[in-house]
Order: structure tokens, then C-alpha cells, then sequence
DNA sequence: CCATCCTCCTTAGCAGTGCTAAGTGGTGAG
DNA sequence: CTCACCACTTAGCACTGCTAAGGAGGATGG
């Protein structure tokens, strides 16, 4: 019986799943194979599967600890739900940034481990504790965690783009209307779309709220 | 001088996609190869590189066709821009899911064709004259869009899952406020679920207009 | 003290991937 | 008839995830 707990460890599978988000930042998603992994560690490709199932194992270890790292649960004492779904929303945003194409990673993952479904209890909880229905407090949190994911694979899908066909913008001429908009700084990626996004977000679980 | 007109034909891009969609839908984006989509059209996989340049530009003209069935554009005639806005939400969702694996590929494109930007900026056209000014209008759009990605991602993200670690919801028992949830009808996933997040967000660009 | 087991790693290699280089048959233009 | 060119073929390279088999070496039990 040994739970977790390696004595003469050489490789761990925590240890690994370091080192493979330390590879990812280097060298992407794309980039990211099983024998680059190996030689990171100083080992051969087939040692990495003595810790480890398959590949895909590995990705879902690592979009784990990712969540896991954005450290959500529930309000603070005295934050309102409003105050909270935002910084919740953030530090989500934060940490899945905070790995290159991280977007990838969590979007793929679908078993939900038993830590993070007491998290969501006791979010929930929190909400209807402020006067939210339980399907309410779901659908709250529910639209808010889609609308974030999305706003990421946006954000994070900013691909290298051949050296080539540049211009990322406007090749030809900016119709009026999206030039108008832009005018006024409209933009559907960074910080400040974010944060819009939010306002539209809270606002409508204000509005759809038990009337 | 020959525009996208073939006289003796073969293969053609077009049919290319066709049969690349046709293939994606058989086998997934993980089945989906070089080789056997060149089985398919009978030819040999090198065949393929004459008419795409990479792998890459196939999934892209792919991911164009998709969003392009999606027929979006300006609301109809005496259509209020909520309900247009929830028509335009659900045609997106619709032609994403028509196709195996949709969102994979039409999240990983960046470079809006031409068309598109038009169709965009006549959308947000009507918002302005629906009253809003053009960066909210692009805000919304923005956020309907993003929600929408998001949605889509955790929708189609139910991978085959291996037989042996089944049960894909509550494995111990589920917390008490969950519980409490799924019980009132609750789902973050779904027609009804796709419902009420439109529903926050159609009140939240209400909510957040000028006021 | 020796035989055995278990852990963690190695070497060799398979089937399959995207993609390239070079060649080839058929068609139309001059 | 000749030549160029399009659309394809054959051969193959460098790489991928992953498996099978074996081996070094500490822990364990007789």
C-alpha cells in the first residue's frame, strides 16, 4: 500500500505534470510531444507512460492543475455575488492565460473531479444563500463559465499566422459601422472586452433573476 | 487566368471540402487524415497538397463552410433585435453542430474572410439603428458571440469517455445544493440550458444599453 | 546471505502521421 | 508534331504516440 507517497522517486507524477506545463509554455500545444517531455526530464519517451496512461492522461493531469490553480470557491465574507462572479470569472481568465494555449487544455476536459464538484456545491450554495434559486445559481454560473471559455479560445486562438498574408486587421477598408465602433475603442479581445462581457453577463443574471 | 473555374476537373477544392466534411463527420477530427480523406476521393494522399497547401488551410476552409451555412446576417424585416439576435445565436449553434467535432475547428480560426467582416458590419448596422451606439453594439455582438463559442465548446467536448470509468455524473452522491438543482430541471448542457443563457445574455445587452 | 519481487527505467521497433521530391500520362495550344 | 502544363503517382523522410521485452538495483523474506 502505498498512497502517493514515493520514497526513492527519480519522476513523480506530480513532478511530471510540472515539467510538461513548463514544456507547453515553451513550445505550445503543437509542439508538445511525448519524447521532447522525456529528454526535459532525462529520460527515454517510454519511461513517461510507467506514470501515466496515455498522452491524452497527461493533457487532462495538466488542464487539472490549471483549474485547480485558479483557486475558485466561494465569496469572500461580506462580497456580494456580484463582486464575487467577477473575480471568479478572473481568476479563471488568469490562470488559463497564464499557460500557453491553456485554453486548449481545459476546453477538452470533461470528468469534473470530485474536489471541484464541492467547489461548485458550495458556489451554488452561496448564491442561494443571496437569494438565488438552486437552478437559478446554476444557470448563473453555468452561462458565466461558457461565456468565459469562450472569450479565452477567442483570446488564446491568436495562432502564429504564416510570416505572409500579415495584416491581422482590415486588408482591404473598414466598413463604416466597425470603424465607427472602433472609433469609440470597441474591441472584442483583451482586458477591457472582457471586463464589458462581464457587465453584460451580471447584469443578465440580475435581470433573469426570480422576478 | 482561371477564376476557381475548373473545365477538366477531377477534383476540385470545393468538392475537396465537401468530401473532408462528409469524412469529419464518419470518423472525427482525431480519425480525420491526409490519407484517408485521398481514400475516399480515390486518389493518393500527395493528390491533396495540389489543391491545399497544408493540413492546416483544409480545416480552415472547412471551418469557413461551416460558419458560412450558418447564413447569418441582418435581422429581417420588422424582426426585433432580441429575437434576431437569439435567431442568429441558435443558426450558429445549429451549423457548428451539424458537423462532428464543429467547434474544434471553427475556433481555432483567426483571419475573418472578407465576407464575413461584411456581413458583421451590416449587423452591427442594425443594432445602431435598433438605438444602440456602435461599440455597444459591438459589445454585444461580441458577448452573444463569445457565450455561444463557449457554450458550444463544453457541448461538444463530451469525448467517447473509455467504458471502464463510466458514470460521467455524481459518482459518491451529489451535494446537497446540486441536488437541489438537477432536481428543479437544471443543466449546464441542452436546448433548455442554450435557452437560458441566451436569455442572460439578450437581458444583459438590454440591461447594459445607454441609459 | 542469497533468491526473489517490485519499481522504474532502457532499447528496439511498429504503425501511422503530415508533407516533399521527382517523375508521368494525358490534354490543349502553337 | 511538339511542347508546356495540369493533375496526379510512386517513393520516402522525419516524426508521432505507444508497445513489448528486458534489465539495473533496492527492498523483502526465508
Amino acid at each position: 500500500m502505498d498512497m502517493t507517497a514515493r520514497i526513492r522517486p527519480g519522476i513523480t507524477r506530480d513532478l511530471l505534470v510540472d515539467a510538461a506545463l513548463r514544456l507547453l509554455d515553451e513550445v505550445g500545444l503543437d509542439g508538445f510531444t511525448v519524447r521532447r517531455l522525456a529528454d526535459e526530464l532525462g529520460v527515454q519517451s517510454p519511461a513517461l507512460y510507467w506514470h501515466v496512461r496515455t498522452k491524452r492522461e497527461l493533457l487532462d493531469a495538466m488542464a487539472d492543475r490549471i483549474i485547480r490553480d485558479a483557486g475558485m470557491g466561494p465569496p469572500r465574507a461580506g462580497e456580494s455575488w456580484e463582486a464575487w462572479l467577477r473575480r471568479r470569472a478572473h481568476g479563471y481568465r488568469d490562470a488559463v492565460r497564464s499557460h500557453r494555449d491553456g485554453v486548449m487544455l481545459v476546453s477538452g476536459v470533461t470528468s469534473l473531479s470530485a474536489e471541484t464538484i464541492t467547489d461548485l456545491d458550495a458556489e451554488l450554495e452561496a448564491l442561494v444563500i443571496a437569494g438565488f434559486t438552486p437552478s437559478e445559481a446554476f444557470a448563473a454560473i453555468a452561462a458565466l463559465s461558457q461565456f468565459t471559455l469562450g472569450f479565452l479560445m477567442q483570446e488564446q486562438a491568436e495562432r502564429p499566422m504564416r510570416s505572409s498574408d500579415a495584416v491581422p486587421l482590415e486588408p482591404p477598408s473598414v466598413p463604416p459601422t466597425i470603424a465607427a465602433a472602433l472609433r469609440e475603442g470597441a474591441s472584442s479581445l483583451g482586458d477591457g472586452a472582457f471586463e464589458r462581457g462581464l457587465d453584460v453577463i451580471i447584469a443578465g443574471i440580475h435581470a433573469t433573476r426570480r422576478r
